[in-house]
This record gives structure tokens, C-alpha cells and sequence, in this order.
DNA sequence: CGCGTCGTTGAAGCCGCTCAATAGATGTGG
DNA sequence: CCACATCTATTGAGCGGCTTCAACGACGCG
């Protein structure tokens, strides 16, 4: 409803020198020439809102883009209307490498909070690569790093059951919370439980229902999407199942 | 217990010019001069056999393998043990390109039956890449690929009930067979159903009541190993949910 | 033939889902 | 500022699909 079908880029000229996100992003590991390469071909969004699509499924892949700011979720949809969330990423993390083989977007990307982007001409990425082998590496890295994401998740998904499958979640937002630089014991929670639910393949309700479970239990507190990590150490043995909520410290 | 820890690769020049693989392998897309290239990096395994490896979660990435004949998992385990299987991978599909972030794998490659493969030293993949873009694009595009292999994976483990899995399951198979040449309608599973169940995120139990009732319904036959796709269009419909057992065609 | 492995089938139980009601948060207009 | 509507989250009760536990059958190999 808030949807725009196309995306205009502001052509304000981005730096990613100076940007913060520089060491998560792209550009890592390259040098201030080959930096510069890259700035030339880099397109910034206006801010998005919750909702707004950066790329849909059958979108013929023009760009490769940046998370710069806010949280954007990639959804798959199958052909029976089911849709699952294959991740949620945040600032500095890429999306649309798996759109590389067919040239078209198979998945939808959507802004869950207010976003910001950058876009990365893929034609032009694909050429750069050549003259600096370093890209060509970090692209190489990207996908496979974005593989090894994907795996972990299958694990979640296929082998965890609720306890698990929470703790492993909340485990993870932490830990990318901490190496963006921000606490890993305290944050917001920018996905709904609708969004959390889809994508570990459970249900709102049960969602809620560990939730409040880990409250009663002492391992977190949280109101809303506001969480904070009281007992890290039991929420992680509960997330690799060796644990039973039962028997827990303390 | 029959697996060896090295792998010793036969010194037998390998032709992929000759391979009937080659245009599903790597070397896809690569005219004469350029596959001669990848000839000279590549080597043949001997014939592995069940439960073998071909690397070992944990081992530095040397080699990017292609599976020459046979099947061989993909296995990923956890810290408290569980294993999830994440593919099956059958002759001419490339594995490893998963560890190319850490240069180490992170998941097992195992053969389910007798198989060989044949393994491309990674170091000279790279160099090689920046003599022939077209190889470059090539292995962007399996790795895309294979992401886009593990998002049906992950909406197939966590959106879909036991019958819709196994169905799809089956489809898959089918038509990974009719791509390699062979018939989609009859043919040999070669993973165990201990391997289905783990893949699908299933018990064998389920997998073995499910497979029987898709044969007492007409939609297969089922022999141990031995599949027959007798209704291909009904299943399909099972596959994405459209249709409940009860209410099939006929 | 005996043994071990793999696959099939049955019965009972449990985890997570479905359905439903309530509470809290957010937004709008008067 | 409050009344009202809407949306999200929480909590409870009951059910069902898949798992667990167990026994049996089929096949291959010594």
C-alpha cells in the first residue's frame, strides 16, 4: 500500500570512504584508490518506510545494495502463496548476490523499519571486479559467507525445536548487534513477532509464549521489541539444546 | 570406519574437453582454449566408497571438487552434535564453494554411494579466474545458485507438513535426473531414508508412512530404493499444497 | 543359516498449532 | 484531551501431526 514500484536514487554523491559502515560493507579490504573506483558507481536511496520493496521477486538484477541504515527483511514466496523470510539485514550487509545466475531477483526485499540503501550498478561491479582482484575476492567471500548464513539456518529450522530455535535467534541479533559496534545485551528487536514466527517456522503465539517464558525464567527482559540479555551464558546453552529451561543456573 | 582421513588424488590427466559432463560442470560456457586451461588444474579422484570423505568439516579449503559419479552430502553439525544434512549432490555439481570466506570448510562432504569426483586447486581457480572472466562469471553464478538451492530448501523445512516435503522431495530428484539425462519417472534413490528423514527435517518413520501411502494412493511406486513416479501431476499439486491427499485426481 | 542393517507398521504421547478472548500500543478526529 | 478504531502482542484451552517407542519384516553378507 505504502509500495513504490520504482526506486528513484538521489544522486548524491556517496562516499565510502568516510563512511562508517566501510569496514562491514563492500569496500572492505580495499584500498583508497580502489575506494575510489567503487564511490563513482555507488547510488544512495532516499530513506524508505516500513514496507517499501528495494527489489521484488522477478526484478530483472540491475544493482547490488547495502544495507546503509535500518533492517531489511528477504522473503521468498512459492507459487501456493506461502511466504518464508530467508534473513534480515542490517546496516553494511548485501543483498542480491542470489540473483547473480538467473540476472532476476527470486526473492523480494522489503524494509521492515524506516531504510536506507546503497545500490551498486552490477554491470559496473562485474567490470571493476576485473581491474581489482581484491573485489572479485570480497564478492567471492559475500556469497560465500552468505551460504554459510543459510546453513546455519537450515540447522535452526530443520534439527531445533521452539526453545531453541528462540534462543539461537535472540544469540544472533546479539552478536550482529555487537559487531556493528552497539551492546549485545541490550537492543530493539526491529522485526514484529509475525516476522520472528516466519522466519524461524514457528508460530506468533509461540513466539510470545517463550518469550515470556525466558522473562519469567530470569534469562531476559523484554517488553515488546525492547530486549535485554540478563543471563547469556544459560540462553546459550538452550540454544544448542543442552540445557532443559528446567534445570537452569541459579 | 572406512573413511580415510587424505584423500590421494590419481595423477590420470583429465580431459573435460572429453568429460560427458562438462557442459553441467564447471568448465560450462568455456570454449576449447579456455577449458584447456582448467584441464591442466584439475584431478580425478579413485572411486570412493560409502561414507567416505571428500572433506572433513573443520579442514583449510584446498580444493573445489566436482562430483564426477555417484551422490555425496553436504553435512553440517553443531556443537551439541545434532547434523543436519544440507544437499545431495549429484555428477557434475560443485561443492566447497561454501568455505571460500574462512578457507576452511564448515560443513562435510561424504559419498552415499560408490562415487569420484574431481577437485580443482582453489589458488589456481582464482588465478585462473582473472584470465577468463567468463570462468569468473561462471562461479559467481553456481554460487548463486546454490543460494537460491537453499532458500527452496529452507521454505520446503519450515513452511511445509510432511506430505508436502516428501512430494517435493521427490519432484526434486526427478528432476535433477531428467537434467542429467536419465528418466524422471523411474529411478534410484541413492541417499538411505535416515538421510531423507535428516534432510527434510523429518524420522524415518514419517518418511516410510508417507512413501507408503503416496504408493497406496496410486501417485508412486516404492521399492527400498527403487521409485517409479506414476502420477506426476498429482504429486506436483501435493508438492505445493493445492491438494490434500484425500482429494486426489481419479 | 544366523546375524546385522535397513525399512515398515502400529500405538501412545507431546510439542507446537489453531482458535479465541483479552490487553496494550498506536493513530485519528473531534 | 479523550473516545474510538485498529493493529500487535499476550495468554489460555483443546486438538492434531509428527515423534517416540516398540515390534516385526526384508534383504544382504559372513
Amino acid at each position: 500500500m505504502t509500495n513504490k514500484k520504482t526506486i528513484d536514487f538521489s544522486n548524491i554523491k556517496v562516499s565510502c570512504e568516510d563512511c562508517s559502515l566501510n569496514e562491514l560493507c563492500l569496500p572492505r579490504g580495499l584500498d583508497t584508490q580502489d575506494l575510489g573506483r567503487l564511490e563513482e558507481i555507488v547510488k544512495r536511496s532516499r530513506p524508505l518506510r516500513t514496507g517499501e520493496y528495494i527489489f521484488r521477486a522477478g526484478d530483472k538484477l540491475t544493482n547490488l545494495f547495502a544495507v546503509r541504515s535500518g533492517t531489511v527483511k528477504l522473503v521468498l514466496i512459492d507459487e501456493n502463496g506461502d511466504d518464508q523470510i530467508i534473513g534480515f539485514y542490517f546496516p553494511g550487509e548485501i543483498i542480491g548476490l542470489d540473483a547473480i545466475d538467473s540476472e532476476r531477483h527470486l526473492v523480494s526485499a522489503i524494509a521492515i523499519e524506516t531504510s536506507t540503501y546503497c545500490g551498486f550498478p552490477f554491470n559496473k561491479v562485474n567490470e571493476i571486479c576485473r581491474l581489482i582482484p581484491e573485489l572479485q575476492n570480497q564478492l567471492f567471500k559475500l556469497m560465500s559467507r552468505q551460504l554459510t548464513a543459510e546453513n546455519e539456518l537450515l540447522l535452526t529450522i530443520g534439527k531445533k525445536n521452539a526453545e531453541e530455535k528462540l534462543s539461537t535467534f535472540l544469540l544472533s541479533i546479539s552478536s550482529r548487534f555487537q559487531a556493528m559496534g552497539y551492546s549485545s545485551r541490550e537492543f530493539n528487536l526491529s522485526m514484529s513477532r509475525q516476522e520472528t514466527a516466519n522466519y524461524l517456522g514457528l508460530t506468533i503465539e509461540t513466539v510470545s509464549r517463550i518469550m515470556s517464558r525466558f522473562q519469567r525464567e530470569g534469562l531476559i527482559s523484554i517488553n515488546r521489541k525492547q530486549v535485554r540479555i540478563i543471563n547469556m551464558d544459560t540462553l546459550r546453552n538452550l540454544s544448542t539444546g543442552c540445557l532443559s529451561t528446567e534445570k537452569k543456573t541459579g
